[in-house]
DNA sequence: CAAAACTGATACTAAACTAGTATCAGTTAA
DNA sequence: TTAACTGATACTAGTTTAGTATCAGTTTTG
């Protein structure tokens, strides 16, 4: 079971990139290249993150990308949702009949009730928060070393 | 994102359907009829069942397939760790190298903590679980009736 | 002004996964 | 002995995932 595609996973490290280097045009080479993310399938995660409105462009030489919102603005269960679709555990599968058969349904139930707390936990998450979090694990180094 | 599998889906309500059933070998055509599980797919999920000792089969005429242990020990994250392996919402996709770019690893920290609350819940379903949830809705149907 | 550095749009590919089908051999009960 | 079973395994089609490639248009810059 997967829970992240590399679609996210690239788009939400981009979106890191370009919160961190402020409010500029970043190209989307510098972010492959920063990121380690493969240059042209990076460019269409970033074509759907404009077809989405999470960062706006321009388009010629220095051109680039940018984060149209602040950072605390933006949900990484937008994020997710924008390359993995709705979070939806799991489907019902028996639309077309009356679910007659009862343990059809309950299973579903059951993971219909995870799914709402995993829903929950995820919407906590801003990308600010991430950022939060790369700040907090390099200065524990930092400390680390002045031991 | 999807969390179950048909695979999982249609073992879980085979397990249900032997468990129901009680104590004596069904063949894997009866399942089929009364699950509504395609035959052929259903055979090759139970042969699965069986290599990991979830059911036991006999073979020949008036064989089949029968649970090995009560229903209240048949945990469902088990199977579902049979059907789609562990339960591993983000891999390290990045594994070569030292991790460096730390914008790679926050976000799988988060989606770990996740994971093991999803876990948390799981763990706590057995298959025995599920059949008193069927009971449960069967008697609110009749109460429903009788009002 | 022309070249270089960009994005926009879109088409293509390979590999893996999912769901489902089919076949044949062997076993057991009636 | 034959019908009803499981064991083992091979095949197929469709979808998703990850990644590559190409060409057109735009804007800065030398």
């Amino acid at each position: 079971m997967k829970f992240l595609t590399k679609n996210t996973d690239y788009a939400v490290r981009a979106i890191i990139e370009l919160a961190i280097r402020g409010g500029s045009f970043i190209p989307a080479s510098e972010i492959s290249a920063k990121q380690d993310i493969p240059y042209q399938y990076l460019r269409r995660i970033l074509q759907l993150l404009i077809k989405e409105r999470v960062v706006t462009s321009r388009e010629g030489a220095s051109g680039g990308v940018k984060l149209k919102a602040n950072p605390s603005e933006v949900d990484l269960v937008d994020i997710i949702k924008i390359f993995q679709g709705d979070i939806q555990l799991s489907e019902c599968m028996f639309r077309k009949k009356v679910c007659s058969n009862r343990s059809k349904c309950v299973l579903r139930k059951r993971i219909k009730a995870i799914e709402e707390k995993v829903n929950h936990e995820l919407e906590g998450i801003t990308i600010q928060n991430l950022i939060d979090d790369i700040k907090e694990a390099s200065n524990e180094k930092k400390n680390n070393k002045n031991r």
